[in-house]
DNA sequence: ATGAAAATATGATATTTATCATATTAAAGG
DNA sequence: CCTTTAATATGATAAATATCATATTTTCAT
C-alpha cells in the first residue's frame, strides 16, 4: 500500500491540509485503483460512499439529458477530488465520472473524509473553495451555453483543452476527445461538431491529423470564440 | 434596528445554525437595506465586504456576456445569502444581483462571516450544503442549455417559476419576469422567447394577460419540457 | 390626462443548427 | 492480416433560431 504522505498529488487538493497523522490514518483506509480509459468510476444516482482523489489521468464528469446525450459538465485531472459535492449533500451523485484514459485513483471512505470536516477546520475551508471554484466555472461555461453560437463554443473549448491539459510533443491537444465528446462538451450535434472542426481546418486555424487536433492560429481562434 | 434573534428568514438560511450570542452580534454589526425594483444591490467585478441576506422579495443574479447580453444564472429569494462565494473564494462578485421586485436585505461584513466559519462548524457545513446546492442545480441548468431546445427551455422554466415562486391570487405567476429578462434565463433572442410565448398561448399551455403569464396547462407542459 | 419612451408583438428573411443519408477512414478483435 | 465495427466526414435538406423592420401596446414622467 502506498502512503498518502508521500504522494504529490495531494498537494494540489484540499487534502493538503492534513497533517501528518491525520495522513497515516488515511492511508490505513484508502484504496487505490487502477481505472482504464473508457472505464466508469461512478454513475449518477448511484450512493458513493467516499471521494475518489484523482493520482493520474483524467476524467469526464457527465450527466445525461432526457433527449438520451451526454452533457459534459467539466473534465476532472490529478488532485481533484471526485464526489465531494454528493458527500456533504448526502445524496446520489449527480453525474457519472468516466475515465478518458488510463487512471490511477484512491478511494478515500465517507468516514474517513466526515472526520476531516469535523476536526480540521483548513481541509474544510479548502474544499469549500473548491466548490465555490467549481461553481464559478459553471457559470462562466452556463453564459457560454445560453448566449455564444457553436463555432464559439467549439473556438473556446479547443483552447480551453490546450490551457487546461497542455500539448503532446507534436504539438497537438494532449487530451483526446472523440468529436461525440467534444460535441458533448459545446452541447451541440457531433455532426455540427465535426463540419465546424473541418471549417477551422480549412481556416487554418486548427490542423487535424486523425484523432490529433492542433492549434495553429491561437489569436484567430481567441477572437472567434468572443 | 432590528433584532436577528427575531428574524424568521434566518431559519432558511445557513444562519439559522448561529446561537443565541452569536445572533446578538451580528445584529449590531449588520446592516438593513431597502432596495427598490431594479435596483442594484452588487455588480459583477465588484469588491463586496460581506454578504447580503435576503429578508423579502426576489432578485437575478447575472452575468454579462461578450455579445452584451445578460446571462441570468439564478434567482434568489428570502432566506438566501448573496455573496457568499466571492468572500469564501476572496475574489471580486462574478455575478451582477438586481432586484426583481422592492427588497429588504441586511448586510453582514466579511469579518462577521469569517469569525462564524472559524468558531461554529454547523454554520461551515450548511454553507458548504448551500453551495453544493447551486451547483447541483448549476449542473442542471447546464444540461437543459447544451442539450434542449429553446422551446423545451422555456417551458421548463415557465413551471420552475411556478414550483419556486408560486401565483398570485388570479393564478397567474407571481414572479413577472420581462419578455428580455425571460430570454435572458433560457439563453435566446427576447423576439423568439416573445413568439414561443405566444406560440404556447395559442396551444392554450399558458395564458397571457399583460405581463401576467398563467400555467394553464401544466400537463402538456411538463411533456413539452422533457 | 397626454406625449414620449419602453416593452411587447408580429412579419419577413437570413443564418444557424439538426437530422438523415451515405461515403470514407480508422480501429479492434479474431 | 483481414474482416467487422465504430468513428469521422460530407452532402442534402429540414427545422430551429436570430435578426431586422415595424406595428401595437403599455408604462411612466410631466
Amino acid at each position: 500500500m502506498s502512503k498518502c504522505e508521500q504522494c504529490i498529488v495531494r498537494e494540489f487538493s484540499s487534502l493538503k491540509s492534513l497533517n501528518k497523522e491525520e495522513l497515516i490514518k488515511m492511508a490505513n483506509c484508502k484504496t487505490s485503483k487502477t481505472i482504464k480509459k473508457g472505464e466508469l468510476i461512478f454513475e449518477e444516482g448511484e450512493t458513493v460512499n467516499g471521494v475518489f482523489c484523482v493520482k493520474e489521468g483524467v476524467c469526464k464528469m457527465t450527466k445525461l439529458s432526457p433527449n438520451g446525450k451526454d452533457q459534459i459538465i467539466k473534465l476532472a485531472q490529478k488532485g481533484e477530488l471526485l464526489g465531494q459535492r454528493s458527500l456533504i449533500s448526502d445524496e446520489p451523485a449527480n453525474l457519472s465520472a468516466i475515465a478518458l484514459e488510463d487512471m490511477q485513483v484512491c478511494f478515500i471512505p465517507k468516514s474517513e473524509i466526515m472526520g476531516f470536516f469535523d476536526k480540521n477546520n483548513q481541509f474544510s475551508m479548502n474544499v469549500m473553495k473548491t466548490i465555490c471554484g467549481d461553481l464559478k466555472d459553471s457559470d462562466t461555461h452556463m453564459v457560454s451555453l445560453g448566449q455564444k453560437t457553436v463555432k464559439q463554443r467549439l473556438a473556446e473549448t479547443l483552447l480551453y483543452l490546450e490551457d487546461t491539459f497542455g500539448n503532446q510533443e507534436d504539438g497537438s491537444l494532449q487530451i483526446q476527445l472523440s468529436r461525440e465528446e467534444l460535441a458533448g462538451m459545446i452541447g451541440t450535434a457531433t455532426e455540427s461538431c465535426i463540419r465546424l472542426l473541418s471549417e477551422f481546418n480549412k481556416l487554418e486555424l486548427i490542423d487535424l491529423k486523425g484523432k490529433k487536433i492542433t492549434i495553429t492560429d491561437r489569436n484567430k481562434l481567441k477572437r472567434l470564440a468572443e
